[in-house]
DNA sequence: TTAAATTACTTCACTAGTGAAGCATATTGC
DNA sequence: GCAATATGCTTCACTAGTGAAGTAATTTAA
């Protein structure tokens, strides 16, 4: 508990918000979307109709997040949800057109920040990866 | 924007997300109050009377942002607000000893989250928290 | 086979942030 | 001196998350 351990916590928050504010900014002006809302398209994307469960572990979110979520976006006409046959519980979530147009749309301005990053970081970018896997393994499980 | 590049964004994010929900019901546990709330009071703490402005830059966050937490806190009667003799927009903020106890009530349980930062971390704190601060510095204002 | 436990999801009340618009006060420039 | 501009704060409607409580469907186990 150091003086600079003690500002470790706060330090990481502070880069984490001020890169997803700018982020959100530049996703919103150029695709319409949030970086939040791009983060489900891109799990749903990527699994096979998942249910809201999986996008909630995918993400990190409890399940109630992932229903407000998935509510919006579908109201904004890019994802679908369809019961599930085997599971009459579960409801699977799929990209609509429009979804996959987004994502797409995404793309772009998603580099150019990811760019930044990469100027910001320079040759400590595999390290500092390296370390967020270590923080999110020792404290996904609370 | 390689396949690692463009998962750094969401590593930045779930690794914060992951440490502030831990952090959250650590805090909350053990002192009753939220990180977010913590860092207002640590901000107030170490400055002269700050006005709500000084605050909202200290944490990157906008006015209005501070005005609820302001609101939250004066409720909770860990803060009090006094109107700025000099200038009648601004009103300053200072801990009510309330405040200041529980402020005392969040070292420990803060100390423990911080040390389980250093021991995933190990020897490359440094270097992350140097990542950290160029990730801040270069989006900061946008 | 049926009672108990677990799971997937929703709803609710809440905290915490955003940006835009507006009000009152200060500051600046002619 | 005063009009224009900038600043500090608030309010509003919104997104996005939390945890607790509840429902319906599924799984487990006696």
């Amino acid at each position: 508990m150091t003086a600079s351990s003690l500002r470790l916590y706060a330090r990481l928050q502070g880069a984490a918000h001020a890169l997803k504010k700018t982020a959100d900014r530049a996703l919103m002006d150029a695709a319409g979307v949030t970086t939040a809302q791009a983060a489900v398209l891109a799990v749903v994307d990527s699994a096979e109709r998942p249910t809201q469960k999986t996008v909630a572990d995918a993400l990190g979110l409890n399940e109630s997040a992932v229903t407000g979520m998935a509510n919006r976006l579908t109201a904004l006409g890019y994802l679908a949800r369809e019961q599930d046959p085997d599971d009459r519980r579960a409801r699977r979530l799929r990209l609509t057109t429009q979804g996959e147009k987004a994502l797409k749309r995404i793309a772009e301005p998603f580099g150019r920040i990811n760019g930044r990053l990469d100027d910001a970081l320079g040759c400590d970018l595999d390290a500092f990866a390296a370390s967020l896997n270590r923080i999110r393994d020792a404290f996904e499980r609370g």
